[in-house]
RNA sequence: GGGGAUAUGGCGAAAUUGGUAGACGCGUACGCUUCAGGAGCGUAUGGGGCAACCCUUGAGAGUUCGAAUCUCUCUAUCCCCACCA
C-alpha cells in the first residue's frame, strides 16, 4: 500500500474548500445571539519579506483547531485573517531598492496567503484586511479624527533619537543599544514637536478594565506595572536664597505657570512622594536637569556654570548611559540656595542629578538617605547628612546601611512612637501636602517621521490660530481639539480617506520632517474651516495605530457608511479567544484596550474590553535550544517542511510538541513519529473501507472498545477545550493503536475518529471522510461526536496495594468495589503472603477506585 | 534592584490536581519482513542488583498512611521592567 499524498490531497481540498466556501461565516450570524456565535482571533502578521515563520504556524494551528472545533459544534465561527503591512522594514526597503512599499506588501502578502492556505487554516477570506488599504486607514484617521476632537491629541515637545549620518529619526528598536541599527553611528537626542495621544487619561480604567479578564497572570502584571499607579503626595519645599532680590520667577516662567506678574510669592520645589512618614529624615533635595527651578533662580546659583554643564550633558546621555549609572550616581549641588524641610523647618542642600526623571511626578524628590537605597548612594558619594527616623523597635537603628522596612517612628517631633505606615496621612496633613496617585505611564507618542503610514488628517492654518488665540474672539464653535492645539485643523470627515500621495523619494529627507514635507502641491492645501491657504501635517502615524481596531473591522469590512454597525459588534465582540506572542504584552495590547475603551465611551460600541480571553503561545526555539535566527542558521521552514512532510504532519508535529505556553525546542526527528501516525491512520481505512483491498466482516463492536473510545472522545473533548493540544494528540495515538487491534471496525467509530482528527489535521481526514468513508460534506460541516457519559468509564479499574505507603501490586476490581471486599481479596492472595505474616493490621487507608494502603 | 515563570529518563514531555512517577512521541538495542532505503512491523528501554528489594521528579528540610504536586530554606536557567521617588 502507498503512503497517504499529502501534496496532492492538499492541492485538491483547497481549491475544493475555496469553491464550497465553508470558511465564511453565515451573514445570518451577524443578527443573531451572542452566545450562537464565537470569535476566535489571531494577531495579524506584519507580512516580511521573510516570509512565515513556524512560530507564525504554532499560534494559527491552535486558532485553526479551535475554530473548526466550535464550528463543529454548531456556532457561528468569526475566524478573520489580515495584515498589519504599514510600518519600517518596507519603508526600508523601498528606501534601498527604489521600490514603492506598496508593490513590496502585494508581494509579500500574496506570499503569506499562499502559506496560509497551504496550512489548511479554515480562515474567512472575504473579510481580510489590510492596513495600508485606504478604505482601512479612512477609518483609523478617523479615529484619530475623534481623539483630536475630544482634546486628547495633542502637540508637545519630545526628545527623539537622531542619527546623524542617516540624517533621519531612529525609533527606539532601531536605536538599540545608543547606536543606529544601520550605519552604527552613536544616536544623538533631538527635540521635536510631536502629536501626542493621553493615554494617561484612560490609566484607571486601563488598570481596572484587567480585573474582568481572563488573561495570562503575567501579562495582566506586566500591564499593572507598565501603568504603574502609586499612591502619594505632592509636598512644597520653599527655597531660601541668600540673594532674594535676584529673584525674578515670573520673567523666565514660573513653574507653576499661573502667577499673576505683579504678585511674587517666594519660590519653591514642590515634590512627589510615596513616603510621606519619611519627611522628617529628607536632609536634602533633587530636581531633574529639566526643571525650572534652575533657569528661575540662575542668578542665585552661585555655581551656575558648572550646574549648566551637567544639565547640557545629562541631555545628551543616551538611555544606556544612564542606566550604566545606577550604581554610580552623578549630580551638582545648587550652591547658594537652600530649600526648607517643612516638617522640621530645618535648611536642606538643594541637588541636581540625571536620576531624578523629569516626567515622574513632578521631576522633584526629596530624598531621605536612611530609608532609601538611591539615596543612600548619592548621600554616601557626597558626603551628606543621614537621620533615621524609622526604627524596627521604636528606639534603635542600625545606622551603617540604609532600612527599607517598616516600623515605628523617631526622630519625628509629634509622630515618634506611631508605627510609620499609619502615620502617612497625619504627616501629609501636616506639612500641607495635597495627595495624589502617581502613574508611571506616559502618553503615547503618535507621529512618526515616515513615509510608510497613515497620514494625519490634520492641516495647521494661520489664520485660525489666530482667532483661538485672541481672547476676544468667541471660539466656542472650535472643538476642544483645535483650541488644545491652536491652527490645527481637522479634514473633514467627508474627505476621507486623507490618502498618501506618491512620492519620489523614500529617502529622508535630511531635515527632522518626513518625506511626505517634500510634496509641496500635497503639504499646501486649504483650511476646512476658513477656506484660508493651510499646510498639511506632514508626519504619519505609528504601526500600532492599524492594530488598535483592526479586529473590530472584519466584523464589518465592508462598511463604507460607518466604522462598524454596533449590531453587528454586539454579536460577536469581546474575541472569545485571541492568540499570539507575548512580546505585545504591553504596548498592542494597552493601545488596542486604549482607543476600545475610547470607541466604548463614545458609544460606538457596546463592550469595554475587547479581548476577553487572551493565549500566548510559547516560543519555538531551534534545536539547538536557542532562539530561531538567520545568523545561527537554526532556522525552519515551514515551506520546506510542508513539502517533505505535508502541512497536517506539521500542524500535528507543532501541537505535540508540548504545552501550548511553554518554549518548545525543535526536533526534526521527532516530526517522523506524527507521519508514521498519520500515515497508520491511512493504512487502516484502506484496510477496512477501500472496497479494493477491504475484507467483508461480521463481528460486532466489542462494549469494552466502545468504553475506551468514549473515554478518549471525553479526553480529546476536553483537551481541545483547554488547550491542551499535546495531551489530545497523545489521545488520538493510543486509540489508534485500539482500532488497529480491532478485527472488525464499525462505519459509525470509523466516522467518528475521522471527525476527531480533523481539527489537527484537516487534509488527510478530508480525503478519508469524503473518498474513502464517501461522505458528501465536509468534516467542517459536520458534527462533532457526542460522547456517551456513562460509556465513559472504563470497566474494570486499576488499585494499587500498598503496605506502610509502599505500593506493592495492582489488582483489577470493579468500579466501586468496597473496601471490605478487597482487603478480603488481598489477604487471600498469595503474592501479598509474606506481608501479613506476623504483623497484625493498625490501619486501612481507603481511596474508592484508587488505592489501599494497609499500615502494620 | 523589582516582578514573573520554569526545573521530571539520552531528548520533547505525561501524571485524573495529594493516591501505581515516566502515558504518548523521539532516540537506542535486539528480532522479523522486504528486489536494503534515513521504509514497515514486533519486543525491550529511569538507575543499581542474580534476586527479594533498594534508589529516583534541581538541592536540603517539614507536613502526611502517602508528596513531582502542599509549606519553608537554598541553587540554576529563562523572560519582562528597570534610578518611577
Amino acid at each position: 500500500m502507498k503512503p497517504f499524498d499529502f501534496i496532492s490531497a492538499q492541492k485538491k481540498w483547497k481549491k475544493q474548500w475555496e469553491k464550497e466556501k465553508i470558511f465564511e461565516v453565515k451573514s445570518s450570524s451577524f443578527s443573531s445571539n451572542r452566545s450562537k456565535n464565537k470569535y476566535v482571533l489571531d494577531m495579524f502578521p506584519y507580512p516580511s519579506g521573510e516570509g512565515l515563520h513556524v512560530g507564525h504556524v504554532e499560534g494559527y494551528t491552535v486558532s485553526d483547531i479551535v475554530s473548526r472545533f466550535y464550528r463543529m459544534r454548531g456556532f457561528n465561527v468569526l475566524h478573520p485573517m489580515g495584515w498589519d503591512a504599514f510600518g519600517l522594514p518596507a519603508e526600508n526597503y523601498a528606501i534601498k531598492n527604489k521600490i514603492h512599499p506598496e508593490i513590496v506588501v502585494k508581494k509579500n502578502v500574496a506570499n503569506f496567503k499562499r502559506q496560509l492556505k497551504n496550512l489548511g487554516f479554515s480562515y474567512d477570506w472575504s473579510r481580510e484586511i489590510n492596513t495600508t488599504d485606504p478604505n482601512y486607514y479612512k477609518w483609523t484617521q478617523w479615529i484619530f479624527l475623534q481623539l483630536f476632537k475630544d482634546g486628547l491629541a495633542y502637540e508637545k515637545e519630545v526628545s527623539v533619537n537622531w542619527c546623524p549620518s542617516c540624517k533621519t529619526v531612529l525609533s527606539d528598536e532601531e536605536a538599540e543599544g545608543g547606536v543606529c541599527a544601520r550605519c552604527s553611528t552613536k544616536v544623538e537626542r533631538k527635540e521635536l514637536k510631536q502629536w501626542m495621544l493621553k493615554i494617561t487619561a484612560y490609566a484607571d480604567k486601563l488598570i481596572d478594565g484587567l480585573d474582568s479578564l481572563n488573561w495570562p497572570q503575567r501579562v495582566k502584571t506586566m500591564q499593572k506595572n507598565w501603568i504603574g499607579r502609586s499612591q502619594g503626595a505632592r509636598i512644597q519645599f520653599s527655597i531660601a536664597s541668600q540673594i532674594d532680590t535676584d529673584f525674578n520667577a515670573d520673567k523666565s516662567g514660573n513653574n507653576r505657570g499661573n502667577q499673576s506678574a505683579n504678585q511674587r510669592e517666594s519660590e519653591f520645589v514642590e515634590v512627589f512622594t510615596t513616603r510621606p512618614d519619611t519627611i522628617f529624615g529628607a536632609t536634602y533635595l533633587v530636581v531633574a536637569p529639566e526643571h525650572k527651578i534652575i533657569s528661575n533662580l540662575k542668578s542665585s546659583i552661585e555655581n551656575f556654570n558648572e550646574v549648566k554643564k551637567y544639565v547640557e550633558k545629562s541631555k545628551n546621555k543616551s538611555d544606556q548611559e544612564r542606566i550604566s549609572e545606577v550604581k554610580d550616581k552623578t549630580g551638582v549641588e545648587l550652591k547658594g540656595i537652600k530649600a526648607i524641610n517643612p516638617a522640621t523647618g530645618k535648611e536642606v542642600s538643594v541637588w541636581v542629578a540625571d536620576y531624578v526623571l523629569p516626567y515622574y511626578g513632578t521631576g522633584a524628590i526629596m530624598a531621605v538617605p536612611a530609608h532609601d537605597q538611591r539615596d543612600w548612594d548619592f548621600a554616601k558619594k557626597f558626603n551628606l547628612p543621614i537621620i533615621f527616623v524609622i526604627s524596627y523597635d521604636g528606639k534603635n537603628v542600625i545606622d551603617n546601611k540604609v532600612y527599607e522596612e517598616d516600623g515605628i517612628l523617631i526622630s519625628s517631633g509629634k509622630f515618634n512612637g506611631q508605627k510609620n505606615r499609619e502615620a502617612i496621612s497625619a504627616i501629609t496633613d501636616f506639612v500641607g501636602g495635597k495627595k495624589e496617585i502617581q502613574f508611571k505611564l506616559r502618553d503615547w507618542i503618535f507621529s512618526r517621521q515616515r513615509y510608510w503610514g497613515e497620514p494625519i488628517p490634520l492641516v495647521f492654518c494661520q489664520h485660525c490660530a489666530g482667532k483661538i488665540n485672541n481672547k476676544n474672539e468667541k471660539i466656542k464653535n472650535f472643538s476642544k481639539g483645535e483650541i488644545l492645539n491652536p491652527g490645527w485643523i481637522p479634514i473633514k470627515e467627508s474627505d476621507l480617506p486623507l490618502k498618501l500621495p506618491k512620492v519620489k523619494s523614500y529617502q529622508p529627507t535630511g531635515s527632522l520632517s518626513s518625506p511626505l514635507a517634500g510634496i509641496k502641491n500635497w503639504v499646501n492645501t486649504t483650511c476646512p474651516r476658513c477656506g484660508g491657504p493651510a499646510k498639511r501635517e506632514t508626519n504619519t502615524m505609528p504601526q500600532w495605530a492599524g492594530s488598535c481596531w483592526y479586529y473590530l473591522r472584519y466584523i464589518d469590512p465592508k462598511n463604507n457608511k460607518k466604522i462598524i454597525d454596533i449590531k453587528k459588534e454586539k454579536s460577536f465582540m469581546p474575541v472569545d479567544l485571541y492568540i499570539g506572542g507575548v512580546e505585545h504584552a504591553v504596548l498592542h495590547l494597552l493601545y488596542a484596550r486604549f482607543w476600545h475603551r475610547f470607541l466604548f465611551d463614545k458609544k460606538i460600541i457596546k463592550d469595554p474590553e475587547p479581548f476577553a480571553r487572551l493565549v500566548n503561545q510559547g516560543l519555538i526555539l531551534g534545536t539547538d535550544g536557542e532562539k530561531m535566527s538567520k545568523s545561527r542558521g537554526n532556522v525552519a521552514n515551514p515551506d520546506d517542511i510542508i513539502k517533505e512532510f505535508g502541512a497536517d504532519t506539521l500542524r500535528m508535529y507543532e501541537m505535540f510538541m508540548g504545552p501550548l505556553e511553554d518554549p518548545k525546542p525543535w526536533n526534526t526527528k521527532g516530526i517522523l513519529g506524527i507521519l508514521r501516525f498519520l500515515n497508520r491512520v491511512w493504512f487502516l481505512y484502506q484496510k477496512h473501507f477501500n472496497s479494493k483491498t477491504a475484507k467483508p466482516h461480521s463481528q460486532k463492536t466489542e462494549s469494552d472498545f466502545e468504553n475506551k473510545f468514549n473515554q478518549s472522545l471525553k479526553k480529546i473533548t476536553e483537551d481541545i477545550e483547554n488547550l491542551r493540544f499535546n495531551t489530545a494528540i497523545s489521545a488520538l495515538m493510543i486509540l489508534l493503536k485500539e482500532l488497529e487491534s480491532l478485527d472488525y471496525f464499525s462505519k459509525e467509530y470509523a466516522q467518528k475518529f475521522i471527525l476527531m482528527l480533523s481539527p489537527f489535521a484537516p487534509f488527510i481526514s478530508e480525503s478519508i471522510w469524503r473518498d474513502v468513508l464517501k461522505n458528501k460534506k465536509s468534516t467542517l460541516l459536520s458534527k462533532w461526536p457526542e460522547y456517551n457519559l456513562k460509556k465513559s468509564f472504563a470497566q474494570t479499574i486499576k488499585i494499587a496495594i500498598q503496605f506502610n505507603g509502599k505500593t506493592r501490586g495492582v489488582m483489577d476490581f470493579l468500579p466501586g468495589t468496597q473496601k471490605e471486599e478487597i482487603l478480603k481479596i488481598v489477604k487471600a492472595d498469595n503474592k501479598f503472603e509474606n506481608y501479613f505474616k506476623g504483623n497484625e493490621i493498625k490501619r486501612v487507608v481507603f481511596v474508592p477506585d484508587r488505592i489501599i494502603n494497609i499500615l502494620f
